[in-house]
DNA sequence: CCAGGTCTTACGGAACCCGAACGGATGCGC
DNA sequence: GCGCATCCGTTCGGGTTCCGTAAGACCTGG
């Protein structure tokens, strides 16, 4: 996801790389790249699918943002076409609501995922993480392990002491977003934005995955000692034994 | 509706920062910018959309607040513009408060929006979260350490000789100002602002919680020694022995 | 001794979090 | 194609926590 492990390349790092936008939106496609060069990218554009295919030819981009939705050849085949001559992280955008599309776009092997409409600097984030992740190549996303917790990206199997637990898939993004960011606090804004993808949204929507989430990794859901409450704050993924202090 | 969304950015270190104000209602202007200097902004303003861009242009403010009714062209437009030459975040104002608008704001690339008529309040914590939001994301913020108070603004976690403090939102909020600042005198009105963003409010407000602060803190709370009040002044965290904040 | 500032306590209400349940959407087996 | 199970997002009621304010007692300095 868009969570930045620990990682010794910055965002200057970064600067110069070049970034393929895919979208047939014009003002989308302003905005996003108005804010990609901001951010040190150099930024090509592409309204449809065959121009993106030209693009990714000659410019040989060192990532490509892709919308799902296009005139002329659908994203998804475009991104199959893609993936058929290189290797470039692909980014998709998608419509918010059709979560097909999600899960498509996830076993097809999209690098991440954006919901529409999002905010310009989550793409940011989201392209600076794929690159960095992209570039370290060695680990393309290594294993997670937190106390008798382990949790692997790629598979996408989580565990518990050596027992597979068995998450949604939102549960996993969630854990999995948690876990690369132990002890620190989220506000439910945050985790809407990071793990969902989108710019807004109901936040009770996190509230019930937290529970549910917590209902399947806490030994006594009803008194959680790792996924804490932050009252008027958000959650927290403890690591440090149990934290919680009454007075 | 609900705004806020606490992060590991103190208030304070958003003190400083300029607010480009645009907005043709001289009323409006007047209170909104009284309610952003009072909370520490530097602000500018512009009542139409061409002043805007020049204001945008020379002051190079970190934030943008546009109405999207301006004489002229309108905000949506002096918005795309914006966009064109510079990525600074934008919050936008509309006089309608339907749902569709506040999408729309949001789809056209705005960071946050915000339906007339507005608390002032409101507009303050929103500037704050949005300013927040685009200075730092994951990066956790360094562990404030004085005495044997130890204090993690990203866990915020708070341990006082290794026992965890269980404090509330505006506790914690407080006690890392004051650590932020050991030594140095603050009066109700300047933590009113800083701490709790208020421009005006009830300063007994200030002076409760400093009391119930004191209650979880000093080994004696009848006869504090390190929030101690300055007799007509304010409050002081004084630090015993040797002080330093990690940073 | 007075006046203004500070402390303490108490209380009502607001904000917040949780649990449970519902309906819709999707994928799967038949 | 048709039920069935799963997952997801939303809604509602209830209980709890926290916050701001008011009011009175106490303290400080003149």
């Amino acid at each position: 996801m868009s969570a930045a492990a620990p990682s010794t390349i910055g965002n200057e790092d970064l600067v110069g790389r070049r970034v393929l936008l895919v979208d047939d939106d014009p003002t989308v496609a302003e905005v996003a790249s108005s804010y990609l060069r901001a951010a040190g990218f150099v930024v090509q554009e592409a309204a449809d699918g065959f121009a993106a295919l030209d693009a990714a030819d000659a410019g040989r981009p060192d990532l490509i943002v892709l919308d799902r939705m296009l005139p002329g050849i659908d994203g998804l085949e475009v991104f199959r076409r893609l993936r058929g001559r290189c290797s470039t992280p692909v980014i998709m955008l998608t419509a918010l609501g059709s979560e097909d599309d999600r899960i498509a776009g996830l076993e097809a092997g999209a690098d991440d995922y954006l919901a529409k409409p999002f905010s310009p600097r989550e793409l940011v984030l989201r392209v600076q993480s794929v690159l960095r992740r992209s570039i370290d190549e060695f680990t393309p996303e290594s294993v997670l392990e937190c106390g008798e917790f382990r949790l692997d990206p790629s598979a996408r199997v989580a565990t518990r002491a050596g027992a597979e637990l068995a998450l949604t898939l939102r549960e996993f993004d969630l854990l999995e977003f948690l876990l690369k960011h132990p002890d620190q606090v989220f506000s439910r804004e945050e985790l809407l934005r990071t793990v969902w993808g989108w710019a807004y949204g109901d936040l009770s929507t996190v509230t019930v995955h937290v529970r549910r989430l917590r209902e399947k990794i806490e030994r006594n859901p009803r008194s959680p000692t790792m996924l804490t409450t932050v009252w008027g704050v958000g959650y927290r993924f403890t690591t440090t034994g149990r934290a919680d202090a009454v007075g």
